[in-house]
DNA sequence: GTCGCCATGTAAGGGGTTACATGATTCG
DNA sequence: CGAATCATGTAACCCCTTACATGGCGAC
């Protein structure tokens, strides 16, 4: 349900095209909500007919040209009403976990590899992250009055490097317990 | 996509009926993997005639009859074929996290109340996952040889612990620099 | 007597994933 | 000459959520 809001955020934070808008679910935003592009170009259909988004056509050289989406009066209305609404923590769902408690009836030892693979995905994601905080927010913010968007942008990294942090420390575990069915017998 | 191999292994830990199921996943499953008793009752349907489980019919007194599941030796198969596949981590979804970044184009201290409900949520749910620990997991292992199934829930139930009190820490961190804009200006 | 629990379903609609489809340009 | 990037879409299918539906029993 918050697909249209994503897009309304990152088209405030800059406008762009459905393929821009893509690229950017692969990163930044990608930390708190996904997309790919089938999506994106239903969603923002929708929106343009609904008045949220204006479109302009933007001719280019060199490669094709591209549709550039920016957010109208009625979009940023729609973003302030749903910021009001309370919306209800989502729920976890851990592929990984089913499994993990699922060796139990099965070969434990087995998942070590599957686990490994996970471990390697989120450090490096976790890669990113860093990198990309050390590019965007080198500083910590001086006094005086606080830049919102940047500010903001700061806080939901922080969440998604605490996330990788957790999930690598919780992967560790892990693999601490499955090796021990390797070793106790 | 998980569901079905989510009650496979329920099933296998327990076998019981489609409420049963329901209330698990509201509680010691609902950490890593959610369902509602439609999707449930849907799922246990096709898993039937798929002969992955079967059925009995339980008569009760004072209650509604019931039907009692339970894994049958495809079912079995197909959850170990499923643990030897890949899968990929799963793709994070933060309405609260699309909403701070959206705040900037808002006003950021109102959602200060907002942050606040979900912090409490998930103080509730980690006092929850505590409370089980210390009735189901109250001694560190002994020595010998660990017994596996106990031993995967408990790892897979400190993984929610872990989770609630990242999530915790973060939303902490998230007031923090929301009332920086109150103070700040 | 109403509320909550136990117990099992159907139906409609919306959102997401996967597959298919096209076509130009740049880089190795 | 093939692969990757830029750019935009359609179609089918599956999964999930929400609403509707029923009915007996026990507790306050």
């Amino acid at each position: 349900m918050a697909l249209e809001h994503a897009i309304l955020v990152s088209l405030l934070e800059k406008p762009g095209s459905g393929y821009e808008l893509a690229r950017r679910f692969e990163r930044s935003i990608g930390y708190f909500w996904t997309a790919t592009h089938q999506q994106i170009y239903r969603v923002l259909k929708r929106m343009g007919s609904d008045g949220w988004i204006d479109v302009r056509d933007v001719p280019q050289q060199g490669r094709p040209d591209k549709k550039e989406y920016s957010v109208a009066g009625p979009g940023r209305d729609a973003l302030r009403a749903w910021l009001q609404e309370r919306t209800e923590p989502e729920s976890v769902r851990h592929d990984l976990a089913v499994k993990v408690r699922g060796a139990a009836f099965g070969d434990p030892t087995a998942l070590i590899g599957e686990v490994e693979r996970h471990r390697k995905a989120h450090e490096d994601r976790l890669a990113r992250y860093l990198a990309g905080r050390a590019r965007d927010f080198p500083l910590p913010s001086a006094d005086g009055a606080p830049d919102a968007e940047h500010e903001l942008q700061h806080v939901v990294l922080r969440g998604g490097i605490a996330y990788e942090r957790m999930m690598i420390a919780w992967l560790d575990d892990v693999l601490v317990t499955l090796a021990g069915f390797a070793a106790g017998r």
